[in-house]
DNA sequence: CTGTTAGCGCTTTCAA
DNA sequence: TTGAAAGCGCTAACAG
């Protein structure tokens, strides 16, 4: 049998429920019998069941996690981001319970069922589009959540992200720096709010060095597609000498289909991507790119969630998390 | 006020033991009530609450899952086992519940309060070389767990894992076959048994094809190091004309170390590496390599933890599962 | 400041 | 095949 919190009592000649107000930090209890109740429970290394506090007090005092979806977006970023999760939630005494689901109905009936069980009190989750729908039940759910990224259908909502405008438009203006003025934008179908904020940064910071925007070259890629693209580009008479890439994964595609057509990086053209991964850093050539801290992002993400939790005011919905660019091998200065 | 086992008895006109007896699959039980009681149990979505379950029936229905230790040895291989340990927990039931420590300290203290606390019943984790003394720990405390990899000062736990013997075996012949003939293997500081299986796979493979294994050329790389035993290499008379390299970020890192020497790969250097991503098939030039499934790793890993705690005998305490080899871009045969 | 006590929702004897 | 009732270990009024 395991340590109770009444053999505890016993130990120390007093009520369960004075040990209880020890345990929760209660306020009105006298130092004497604080310190001797604490000595014992450390002494004897007691753990409190959680299932009987869950049960008593209403609460599970676990967060679930939503992993993005299968294999396609599952990436280091996220896992980086769990580990702020989990180191948030330890912190406050909270659990972190994963979830996954293969379908969108798999998912939605897993969040319910640990939420219907009590099994988690809130929920986080990664930005994905095909999550619209579940983000839309959990509004009507009721489930306390906030989203690491963001979503433009719900722009409401509670959510943790680093400033997407900015960073494109951070990218676009380093390769303007560096006398760049044909500057390709590649950004992948999913992420319809990144996208277009990533877009406007991208047009802003060429119009303000008084570049006009080259319509072509804002392209959304199809899976798989970059060989076409760089193949139409090559033919075209102004070819870009920049491209700013989505993510690592398409930007070494680029990398690769450029090879093909003999053309190299960063000696023909520059190549930055937003980094979700250390990868870039290994990669010939290594690959400039926008990064941003993912564990921070779980970190913040779980300390909004469980302000949520406990009720506290909440000054505004949205954290911005700050993000740097890593100049690598993979961009060069053109004359 | 959620729905609860009683509200559900009330509905039937039954007694709440009753309606337990049908969720828990009680085979005593008429089939008439049977599907009354399930079909009142849909109709209101009902969940039964975990935690009073836990609290009665002393058993957690979560398994814990002790991710990598930081940074370094967080891979896209442990996402994958973590999304197939959730498949299968959740097939049984069973919630995952995710732990963390930047210290051993840090893991043995959450690993002991979520087991008496009755937050999980059993554990899976990664092998990674610093995980000794949690082995260790785990051995003395009677929790159930379950290796994802391979250990040698404890061979005898319960364990899942592919060959690496026969993977070394595998990566070196597919070399000669190739027709080289010095083939050099790299292999990491950590992972003490994988090390010492892969280089016995290497030894064998060359020796049963009559080639003597030069011992210059077994190397156990400290971290950075691969620039300096290159740099060796090239200076000896006969270099290695190919190279098994123990991960994907190394083998960039070898890849890089070449370049600067200005050896190129497969032209004068193939190499294999054991992958644990796919980020070999993004990169120029893409990696051939030793691979195998992280999401059944870690699906078989959950059956095997599952086995244990519903009492199931085992038949083997050890799980091997398959490997194959992904042949691409790094490697050539030469003449 | 501390003790008493009534649950929380479920499982599990023990009886019927 | 079913029901009654005693906990599981803790929290949270309420009372002192």
């Amino acid at each position: 049998m395991s340590i109770t919190i009444k053999y505890i009592a016993e130990l120390a000649g007093t009520s369960i429920a004075t040990v209880s107000r020890v345990i929760s930090n209660d306020s009105r209890i006298s130092e004497r019998t604080r310190s001797k109740i604490i000595k014992i429970i450390v002494q004897h290394g007691y753990q409190p069941n959680l299932f009987a506090k869950g049960l008593a007090s209403k609460l599970s005092y676990n967060i679930g996690v939503l992993l993005p979806n299968p294999a396609k977006n599952v990436n280091i970023h996220s896992l980086k981001a769990v580990r702020g999760i989990i180191s948030q939630a330890k912190h406050h005494g909270y659990n972190v319970l994963l979830l996954t689901g293969n379908s969108e109905q798999d998912v939605l009936q897993s969040i319910e069922s640990r939420y219907k069980g009590r099994s988690m009190d809130g929920l986080i989750l990664f930005y994905t589009s095909d999550r619209d729908d579940v983000i839309s039940y959990l509004n009507l759910s009721g489930i306390p959540f906030v989203l690491i990224g963001r979503n433009m259908k719900h722009a409401d909502i509670h959510a943790v992200d680093y400033d997407q405008f900015q960073a494109a438009w951070d990218a676009t203006h380093f390769l303007v720096q560096l006398n760049h003025q044909n500057i390709a934008i590649l950004h992948g179908p999913e992420h319809v709010t990144i996208q277009s904020d990533r877009m406007k940064g991208y047009q802003l910071a060429l119009q303000s060095s008084r570049i006009e925007p080259n319509p072509d070259w804002c392209i959304v890629v199809e899976k798989d597609e970059e060989d076409i693209i760089v193949w139409t580009w090559i033919n075209s008479p102004e070819r870009p000498t920049a491209i700013i890439v989505q993510d690592d994964d398409t930007a070494l595609k680029v990398v690769r289909a450029l090879a093909k057509l003999k053309l190299k990086v960063p000696d023909d053209v520059s190549i930055v991507s937003f980094s979700q991964d250390t990868m870039g850093e290994l990669v010939s050539p290594s690959l400039t790119a926008v990064h941003t801290d993912s564990y921070s992002h779980g970190y913040e993400a779980a300390s909004m969630l469980l302000q949520l939790l406990k009720g506290t005011r909440i000054e505004s919905n949205r954290k911005i998390l700050p993000h740097g660019i890593k100049v690598r091998e993979s961009t060069r200065r053109i004359d």
